[in-house]
DNA sequence: TTGTTTTCTATCACATTGATAGGATTGATG
DNA sequence: CATCAATCCTATCAATGTGATAGAAAACAA
């Protein structure tokens, strides 16, 4: 999986609209300057946000962005997706083709393709409502023992 | 978490040589013909899991490289740490200070806190012997349940 | 010793992505 | 209609990931 500040500034912004959900409709400027970070570049994020359906976003004055749905439907996981791209289903994927090792598919393939299942599975469950309540910490569960 | 080819071509090379452990050392060259990866960038990779102590190396012919302990023993977590870099504790760190959101630290810390935490939970469990022996799918649990 | 084979090391070039800049478009307001 | 405020869009720059090149140093064999 792919994971970089593009995602974590998503997830930062959509959080702080859900916060300010009383707002009609919350300028980009606003939201850079709370939580910190560029407001050209988070143009650039919202606006995949906006084409993905996850936020609805209008010109002119007054204008700004809002959430298109509420806070608990909407999943970090469905976040990170749109803004980083597709989470590659077979992360050995070379450029040339994929899994071309001498045995066909790569020897590694089942551990990515386990690790991204499991980092899906991980931010899939937590919605923008978790971040905001707290509801966040101390859902590390161990995985599971090695025979079964 | 930062993953990228570079982690997965670490891996990828030291589960080869996990295979190919009945040899006494395996070239570089015969590694990256097997994995279908860049020689030239493997050396690089090889050579910082080298100065780690996780792999040893000689010159000269009939060198090359072998692992320094058992497969069972080298944690795959052990391996992206070296050649990535240490994993960011604090995944909202961006360029000038640290979680400088308005309010003190940025909302989504626990979050990538927690993230992080959750995968090198995951990579920490599984071993180059788990990967050998396809011990490695159906570890994916479930995070735990909201209330608690 | 000499030559060959390999790792070691540093530097350079290219591709991809993060980030910025400036204009174009839209809508509200007087 | 004119003006302003904001999103929208595109082009460009900067940083980093990825890989290539050129050699040096070491180990072995003849």
């Amino acid at each position: 999986m792919k994971l970089t500040t593009k995602g974590r500034y998503a997830v930062l912004a959509l959080t702080d609209l859900a916060l300010e959900r009383d707002e009609d409709f919350v300028k980009i400027s606003h939201i850079a300057m709370r939580q910190n970070i560029s407001s050209t570049y988070l143009e650039q994020i919202l606006l995949k946000l906006k084409r993905a359906g996850l936020v609805v976003g209008v010109r002119g004055p007054n204008g700004g962005y809002k959430l298109a749905s509420e806070p608990e439907k909407i999943m970090i996981a469905d976040i990170i997706n749109i803004v980083e791209g597709k989470m590659e289903a077979k992360g050995c994927v070379s450029k040339s083709g994929s899994c071309t090792g001498v045995s066909g598919r790569c020897m590694t393939h089942d551990l990515w393709d386990e690790l991204s299942r499991h980092i899906e599975l991980f931010l899939g469950q937590i919605s923008l409502r978790d971040i905001i309540k707290g509801n966040v910490l101390g859902r590390s569960s161990p995985p599971r023992a090695f025979d079964y």
